[in-house]
DNA sequence: TGTACATCAGTGAACGCGCGTTCACTGATGTAC
DNA sequence: TGTACATCAGTGAACGCGCGTTCACTGATGTAC
């Protein structure tokens, strides 16, 4: 790239002298126009950094191919030099969301409290949703019937899921699965049911929602009636 | 509606010496082009209910109000004389979701043993959303977090939900509301496991699938760990 | 170090499509007289 | 019972829009010599 062809670097070191001197604050504070470089460099990563900041500023139905290269600041045929299809970028983004899954979770492997660990495992993994809706939506949404196409997102999904059984097999062994199912079944619905609103307006007390994945899990191990 | 207009009617009475009388079955297997009268007479609910058959051939995606109205064989523009718009339609068609499950719980409510009841409320949910996979995702999609605009499917939707919790309040009558939610979580979350194919591929044993709603909600109430 | 050239990774125009919604219209219905 | 007329409930054309995808192109990069 040469320099010499930006017309704002022409005009700083050229024309500056013949200009008058006052107002030299605009110009600081917008010295350049951004580098822009033809080739990004790491355009798929970009993207897929684009299409999570698109899931929350646009929801799980505003993720458009198109909408994803805007936020990415490419033209929006761009990305077909990196996915093969919409579906082969948001099953990208949904596998990068198990991995995120698998990343909160890792530190409750280190406990040895096995009771305890459920229990955590429980509030990352509402937390998670919570934090990030629309991703958790992708992650569950018709793409995930669909995982024999995308290998990948098969193996982040099964290898979450699989934290899930390790920490229950420890607290029961003999019947870890069915344990693993029930806990991973309480907290799935309950991020749902958080996330979707269907339990605002329900004119009745709830604890604060921040508890609710910790002592719900709490009672189903405990016995509940 | 007078019976004479018919001809279907006609044919059968009045006609009917005049003809040869050998080949009647192909007549009577089509016998006249559908009557197909201007004026629907019922358009609205033929609307919502080929909207439940649009839910079932073309999944929670697929529903438009093009294919709905093609389904109920009117022109597109028709449905603009019974909803103000496609959200209008789509959250009557959430609001009759939601009257189906209640319909489905309300034998439920003869039941006098809590826990037996609980144990069947789990039971109906859960065969509820498989039975019907996308009119459950359209229940809990982005419209029900703007009920306040829908009321008769904020009201449908409480009073679902108002059933379980007079079964968990039945069951434990000091803290029915938090088990109330812990059975609710554990069937929407299996619901939505199941019906998204979360489970399947799994290479885990798991009970068979008509068992799991009764067989874990069993296992939240006796305590799983 | 320079040059020719193949390859990569962008651009922007264009494609056909289905969508929700609006509009002027028209056939059917119901009612007052 | 007949007739005029307002109202209702359809039709089909048209609108603008955003979508995924394709295409010919071009600027940038890397490599062989």
């Amino acid at each position: 790239m040469k320099a010499a062809k930006s017309p704002a670097t022409v005009e700083k070191t050229a024309a500056q002298p013949a200009k008058k001197p006052a107002p030299k604050t605009p110009r600081k504070r917008a010295p350049v126009p951004p580098p822009k470089p033809y080739h990004h460099g790491n355009l798929r990563d970009s993207l897929l950094d684009a299409a999570d900041a698109v899931l929350l500023t646009h929801g799980a139905s505003g993720i458009t191919l198109r909408e994803v290269a805007k936020a990415a600041g490419v033209s929006h045929a761009a990305p077909y030099h990196h996915f093969a299809s919409l579906d082969d970028l948001l099953a990208t983004v949904a596998e990068r969301g198990f991995q995120r899954l698998i990343a909160a979770l890792e530190p409750t492997t280190r406990l040895t409290n096995s009771r305890e660990r459920l229990l955590q495992i429980s509030e990352v993994y509402v937390n998670c949703a919570r934090a990030h809706p629309s991703q958790f939506r992708l992650m569950f949404g018709p793409l995930l019937s669909r995982k024999r196409e995308f290998p990948a997102l098969q193996i982040a999904a099964e290898r979450s899921f699989g934290m899930v059984v390790a920490a229950a097999t420890a607290l029961d062994p003999r019947r870890g699965t069915e344990l693993a199912l029930l806990g991973w079944s309480l907290c799935h619905g309950l991020s749902h049911l958080l996330i979707d609103g269907a339990l605002e307006g329900m004119s009745m007390p709830l604890p604060p929602t921040a508890l609710l994945a910790r002592q719900l899990t709490e009672r189903a191990l405990d016995g509940g009636g």
